[in-house]
DNA sequence: GTCAATATTTTTGTATACAAGAAAGCAATT
DNA sequence: AATTGCTTTCTTGTATACAAAAATATTGAC
């Protein structure tokens, strides 16, 4: 499937904010940006249209589009959003879910644990990303997958942010098996439950991170 | 302040597909729609690209843009992570509900119960839209809201056509009173379980009406 | 008559031109 | 000197023009 150019100036502007290209509040210039992807305004612009529905960018009426750098409260509130998601991922997974699909889990665990024993954390970073999307997709529900995977997508540059925190790669992998356990259980209480535990000590931890990097910076 | 074309645009043709005035999979030609609306195709483009990221469109490059109207799978679909979100809402809600806002339930359910006595279809979906309004505020989580909204909107059409089921709008103000006896109990747990259950039967509700027209048609 | 290859038309995607609104700078008055 | 009103400039929103790709029609061969 061949896509447009708005579409590629899309992605490129989204994880310029989202890697901290801009500052929070920044109006993006149409004219500067058109030259520096050297394509007209009219693709640009279409971006932006994106953006702004994704929530990156605000756009006032006759006034231009600004980015809008989350906050660490609006972070918060993502996080939380997510923990229900993919606790109600993890209940309806637990009655609908393969058994393909448990062996599929448990092998990404396996390679997920081989990576944080050996330190390699992009390879951590790629089997937990499978991990989750596995679970999105035995949901079975097609509208509930895709809603995670765009939050998924929007959390990313935190998740990120958040493995330099050393032991929570451990207890999370932990929080992992805990999840297969009670889905092979077909106990969706218990999936869920672990599930949102798992998701929001995330943002929790993440939200101290933040409060300590700004409290050393002082 | 002040909207532009492309919006009003967006917003009439969400409308028009909303309410069915395009058949599945139907193509949206650009000049043709340009000339109806009488303006040029770029704010229409605008809109379009507005309407895909809601999903009510799907955009193939190259090819153009074409409706794209939920089925009844994808519509239980859409109900069932509504029920999720809605439930998050109110076990939040209920350890952070105002008691000027469980007043303001308590008002809203019951105009909401003299509507349904006097058969005011309309009163009663917008006292309905009220109290949904209020949990979704009352949950604290600003980003929550947003989301509640988005896909409230998007079950709009559904919800509208419910209507017509005599008995449902008894049952679910019952319904209503009960998740507010569990706020005002502060119980999170019942609270989120008795307004998973009041969305979860209105999908289904849905669901077999859907059935039975089709079923009548044959 | 049918299939295939090419030409034509249509339609999307992008660039540019133009119009209208907002911001900024300047001048005049108090 | 400060403020208000005007003018100028800059930016956004919309229209149109152009280019590239897809769909359709046409013609030729078998």
């Amino acid at each position: 499937m061949e896509r447009k150019r708005s579409d590629l100036i899309a992605d490129a502007l989204e994880a310029l904010i989202l890697e901290g290209g801009f500052a929070d509040g920044e109006r993006l210039d149409e004219q500067q940006l058109a030259q520096r992807f050297d394509v007209s305004r009219t693709p640009l612009r279409e971006a932006f249209q994106r953006l702004a529905l994704s929530g990156l960018v605000e756009q006032i009426p006759r006034r231009g589009v600004f980015v809008r750098q989350p906050g660490p409260v609006e972070m918060m509130e993502m996080f939380e959003v997510m923990a229900e998601l993919e606790a109600a991922c993890a209940r309806l997974a637990a009655a609908r879910i393969s058994e393909e699909a448990l062996q599929n889990l448990h092998a990404t665990n396996e390679r997920c644990n081989a990576a944080v024993e050996a330190r390699d954390h992009d390879g951590y970073y790629r089997e937990n990303e499978r991990f989750h999307a596995i679970l999105y997709q035995q949901s079975g529900n097609g509208f509930l997958e895709q809603e995670c995977q765009r939050l998924h997508k929007l959390l990313h540059p935190f998740r990120r942010l958040q493995l330099r925190l050393r032991g929570r790669l451990r207890q999370s992998m932990a929080e992992h098996e805990e999840i297969v356990s009670a889905l092979e259980a077909g106990d969706g209480h218990r999936a869920a439950e672990a599930m949102r535990a798992h998701v929001a000590v995330q943002g929790e931890k993440f939200h101290h991170l933040v409060a300590s990097l700004k409290h050393a910076a002082e």
